[in-house]
DNA sequence: TGGTGACCAATTTTT
DNA sequence: TTGGTCACCA
């Protein structure tokens, strides 16, 4: 058995995976088969007999490497997935607390808030304590918040030295009594509360310190402190640390997480195996050569070197746009020429370093025609309809939650004006009680019937639930609360209906999967905010920020804006440290292409709303010349059609390709052309978004402004 | 109670 | 330039 599982695997990789059940440290370069290793290891482990599922424990960051982990172990081993502790850090934390709520203090329904729910709850503490938002503005204190949490830290463990820290403090005290109050848990409140849990409950943590002989960890490199002594705890004597990861791919040190903790694992630890895992198996040569290249000028390093058995492969090519508008125009044509050589868009990623950059590549690829997805934006849990939604659910689970009551005791609307509830927040504060308490006891003057019938919808939904399976619950809450009916009536909601529909269809699939359970899907929808977007699975070009990419692998990637101030961002380029991690962004960026790799620049950039003139990024004179071939050399081009797209098949010459055209899209719905309607006559085209799979704006000369599925809706260029 | 205009700030983000 | 927040008004 054993044999069969490290069959595939280099010496490198198979020592890796049969290694003694001693804490060891897997320095995994990128596209070195990571995955790989951390799964064998398990069905190693496993089918070697030397643990049970039940004394494994193995830990990421992302549902989705999760999700990934846990089907590959079962395509491995017949295991029932469930039984197994394979996680996110907040995942098996919340599945601690809910096994020992009681000895954390929690009661059983206790809530998760995500970071928009945090805000708000902070949001109302500022608003108590009377703390001027100028001086104290929520998103700070949250971070304050957060930031202490994360290295382990209570309010009552805060040093205050001036008025300032001292009200912050306060903030985060009072902010404490709130979520205990309230019974709510924040995201760092499920890491801290488990490791309290487990510092103070030794009967507890002796438990899974046994149960636990091996504990696996991926992308070790982005433990905060406080994931890292949550590790610390649970490791017992006799347990085995794995822990996978590559500090060349730190790039979340602005979100805590802490690359010393790789460090500090070998001495804490007294780490015997170290073992690197350094041949790639994703890209040719030269961009290894490249990313070697850039990530040697770190100082930083635990030290690693990506090296492959494929051949070099092609030149790294170089574009020098004269703006913005340029560039983009030319990663549009050059990813048109690489998919008429029969690449699959999917297969082509366009990276920048910021968010804002993609606006005007999504409008290149727009007016050309190009289907494209951008990662990012709203997710299914975030939208503001199940967002309200959920909330009638965790009302329903547990009453005392005022975030939850808040958001929707009147939405939608009946009646309760802000008034009203400032006199119910104020009631609850002089008798100490929830809002909910507060609400049933009733109101004085004109908003007492409005808040009664509230209260009196809340108690339906509650009565009515009992015994129902999650679906219907559902059901009952979209009825008794009006939210169904709120969306039929507004003549937008069509998409928000289908929505909540949708939700009805998860509450459904988490039965077959989950108990039947209304706290656990509650759980379930605030740990895993589902999708980025819909249309995962479609062709087109693939378009996200350097960060999202990373894990990711492409045959060709665009890395866009390599000018100083933007990579690295100027915001980190001050200090050493900061520079560094803007290094190793690009060494994540670099790594991602597999055959083909494009760096682009431009001289100007529209920024802010106004012209900038950049200069070439320092990562670019980090790449040895001979690596790269510059496009348009002797650059300022007036128009990039000087360097001829040119193919994929590399050993063909560039074959010549047909003028570039220029705003003549193939759908012909570029911003401001006249289109016909067959209901709604004719309008002129004023906006876009999703590409041309997408959605775009028609101002009708009779009907107004409306937003058209470009592939539904049947318009006709005039 | 929702809509509008002024004003300001402006990486990266999972859970 | 864009987007978000906030005060003010019908």
């Amino acid at each position: 058995m054993s044999h069969a599982l490290t069959a595939k695997l280099n010496p490198q990789q198979a020592a890796a995976v049969e290694l003694p059940a001693e804490h060891a440290l897997i320095l995994a370069g990128a596209g070195s088969g990571k995955t790989s290793v951390l799964t064998s290891r398990i069905a190693w482990l496993l089918s070697t007999g030397q643990i049970s599922p039940s004394g494994l424990l193995a830990v990421t960051f992302t549902n989705k490497s999760a999700k990934e982990m846990l089907s590959r172990i079962t395509a491995m081993l017949p295991l029932n997935p469930r039984g197994l502790w394979v996680g996110t850090f907040h995942g098996l934390c919340n599945r601690m607390l809910r096994l020992h709520h009681r000895d954390a203090g929690l009661p059983e329904a206790f809530a998760i808030l995500d970071q928009a729910e945090q805000l708000s709850a902070i949001k109302r503490v500022l608003k108590l304590l009377t703390l001027d938002d100028d001086q104290y503005p929520p998103r700070t204190v949250q971070q304050y918040i957060n930031g202490h949490k994360e290295n382990g830290r209570r309010a009552a463990d805060v040093e205050a030295w001036d008025d300032y820290s001292r009200q912050l403090k306060l903030a985060y005290e009072e902010y404490e009594k709130q979520c205990n109050r309230e019974g709510v848990a924040d995201f760092s409140e499920l890491l801290l509360r488990c490791y309290e849990l487990l510092s103070y409950k030794p009967e507890i943590r002796a438990h899974y310190q046994q149960r636990f002989a091996h504990i696996l960890v991926d992308e070790f490199q982005d433990t905060n402190r406080l994931q890292y002594a949550w590790l610390k705890l649970l490791a017992g004597q006799n347990s085995a640390i794995f822990a996978v990861g590559d500090d060349d791919q730190s790039i979340y040190a602005f979100r805590g997480a802490n690359v010393g903790n790789m460090i500090d694992f070998q001495s804490d630890f007294l780490v015997k195996h170290v073992i690197r895992l350094e041949q790639n198996y994703r890209s040719h040569g030269n961009i290894l050569d490249a990313a070697n290249a850039v990530i040697s000028h770190n100082t930083q390093r635990l030290g690693k070197e990506l090296w492959t058995q494929a051949s070099a492969g092609e030149l790294i090519r170089v574009y020098e746009a004269s703006s913005d508008f340029e560039e983009a125009q030319f990663i549009v044509e050059e990813a048109q020429a690489l998919i008429r050589d029969g690449m699959a868009a999917s297969e082509i990623a366009i990276l920048y370093r910021s968010n804002a950059q993609s606006r005007i590549i999504e409008h290149a690829l727009f007016s050309a025609g190009v289907a494209y997805r951008v990662y990012g934006g709203l997710r299914f849990f975030e939208r503001q309809e199940i967002k309200h939604a959920l909330a009638y659910l965790r009302l329903m689970a547990n009453p005392s939650d005022d975030n939850a009551l808040l958001r929707v005791i009147n939405f939608p609307t009946r009646g309760i004006g802000a008034r009203s509830v400032e006199a119910m927040v104020e009631k609850a504060r002089l008798e100490g009680c929830s809002l909910w308490q507060a609400a049933c006891m009733g109101a004085a003057g004109r908003g007492a019937a409005a808040l009664g019938k509230f209260v009196s919808i809340i108690d339906a939904m509650r009565n009515q639930i009992a015994g129902l399976a999650m679906t219907d619950v559902v059901r009952v809450m979209l009825e008794l609360s009006g939210l169904l009916a709120h969306y039929q009536k507004d003549k937008d909601g069509e998409e928000r209906v289908a929505n909540l529909e949708e939700l009805v269809n998860a509450a459904a699939t988490f039965i077959s999967e989950d108990e039947n359970n209304l706290i656990a899907f509650l759980s379930h929808a605030s740990l895993e905010a589902g999708d980025h977007q819909a249309g995962e699975h479609e062709e087109a070009l693939q378009l996200m920020t350097v960060h999202a990419a990373k894990g990711l692998e492409f045959n060709a990637v665009f890395l866009s804006g390599l000018e100083e101030g933007l990579f690295p961002h100027e915001n980190s380029s001050k200090d050493q440290a900061s520079v560094e991690e803007e290094r190793r962004l690009m060494y994540v960026a670099i790594t991602r292409a597999r055959q083909r790799l494009y760096l682009t620049l431009a001289q100007s950039r529209m920024l802010h709303g106004q012209t900038r003139y950049g200069v070439a990024s320092r990562f670019l004179d980090e790449i040895p010349q001979v690596l790269l071939k510059y496009l348009n050399r002797g650059y300022a081009p007036s128009s990039y059609s000087s360097a001829a797209p040119s193919s994929f098949n590399a050993a063909a010459t560039a074959k010549p390709v047909a003028a570039p055209k220029k705003s003549t899209p193939e759908h012909g719905l570029a911003i401001g052309c006249k289109v016909e309607h067959p209901k709604f006559g004719l309008g002129v085209v004023t906006d876009h978004e999703g590409g041309a799979t997408g959605n775009v704006q028609v101002n009708f000369a009779q009907h107004g402004s409306k937003w058209l599925a470009v592939a539904y809706a049947k318009l006709k260029v005039v």
